[in-house]
DNA sequence: GTGTGCATGTAAGGAGTTACATGATTGC
DNA sequence: GCAATCATGTAACTCCTTACATGCACAC
């Protein structure tokens, strides 16, 4: 079978603990959810073709009257997971950020308004930064450290890296058109 | 009218001295395609609807026998492009890099591999780099320091500044596996 | 003379999101 | 009691990409 992103999510996912639908939901939105979005309305789907091809199995593990199902990683399925991460990446890093578009199209703003459009950018940073791995959000994913799992901890410092270097670059070119602005301003 | 994404490409294009559809995706494969990539089946019924609410003027321009059409932003067009800049952003940054998601899921294979992605990772980053801004591919928009324009540059030197230290973080992470790879081998 | 680039569009398909539909549990 | 959260799914829709269709111009 075809291995897509969401599919490795998943079986990623489960292999650090998550159980449901939901909690692989959940633990992607507290961790990775800046770096590959998921949707639930891909976790179900994907989750029983996974099934289908025996890459997980499923458990009925209702919670008192509510229906809940538990999904475990197969032989296969790590296999999988193992071949996934062997495999060169065929996708490109892919970025969507109108924030940042903006910064390309800032000549057509006075200088004034410049200013603004550069404290935005790094706004969006500082938020994106935030939202990279929100410790108060991990849930299931609490205690990876004792487990000897650092992926998540590495990400999380890897984008922190960035997107700090980042902020400062925005922070240093906000400086530069308060400057240029001051100086205009004394001349006319 | 509603302005979406590709609108603002457009007429940004448009000012920075595109005239043509073909010359739009031209422009921004060598300059935005990585934050914000776009494709002439987007573009060409773009500039229709552009035209159709009086954003832009279409000439008829030939080149001997061949058609072609020559684009003008008109003041409204201008002034939707500078009302955009001037908006709050409303979606945020958002990345889809399946190699950094790999290094979430690292855990999941043996040290002497795990090298190997933190190598995989550093390579695409060293990639996106080379093509933020592509120098070789300029084409229309050679000419933007001489004309006060600096958007591009400031984007591209933002870019440049944040990936150099994702780059730096992933060369050391590599470093930091190989040493521990070593050290376990001395030891069994 | 032929391949690459210029140039303009349309149509079909896929990936992923939002909305819909439903209901139990738990904490305040 | 009531809101938020847990929990599972389906359906519709949107955005975007790939493929299709067509043909001139220019450089080698």
């Amino acid at each position: 079978m075809e291995l897509k992103p969401i599919s490795c999510m998943v079986l990623g996912m489960l292999r650090l603990g998550a159980t449901s639908g939901y909690a692989i939901k959940k633990a992607a939105d507290a961790s990775t959810s800046r770096i590959w979005p998921v949707s639930l309305a891909q976790v179900y789907p994907e989750l029983a073709r996974l099934e289908r091809h025996g890459l997980v199995v499923r458990h009925e593990d209702p919670h008192g009257a509510r229906a809940r199902a538990r999904y475990e990683l197969t032989e296969e399925g790590e296999g999988a997971l193992v071949a996934w991460l062997r495999s060169p990446s065929e996708t490109e890093i892919q970025i969507r950020a109108e924030g940042m578009l903006r910064i390309f199209f800032i000549d057509a703003l006075p200088r004034r308004e410049q200013v603004v459009l550069a404290d935005r950018a790094q706004e969006l940073i500082r938020d994106l930064r935030a939202h990279m791995y929100d410790k108060d959000l991990r849930g299931p994913l609490d205690d990876f450290d004792e487990h000897g799992i650092r992926g998540p901890l590495l990400l999380g410092r890897l984008n922190e890296a960035m997107l700090e270097r980042g902020q400062e670059w925005c922070a240093q070119l906000e400086a530069l058109l308060k400057a240029e602005l001051e100086a205009e301003g004394s001349e006319g």
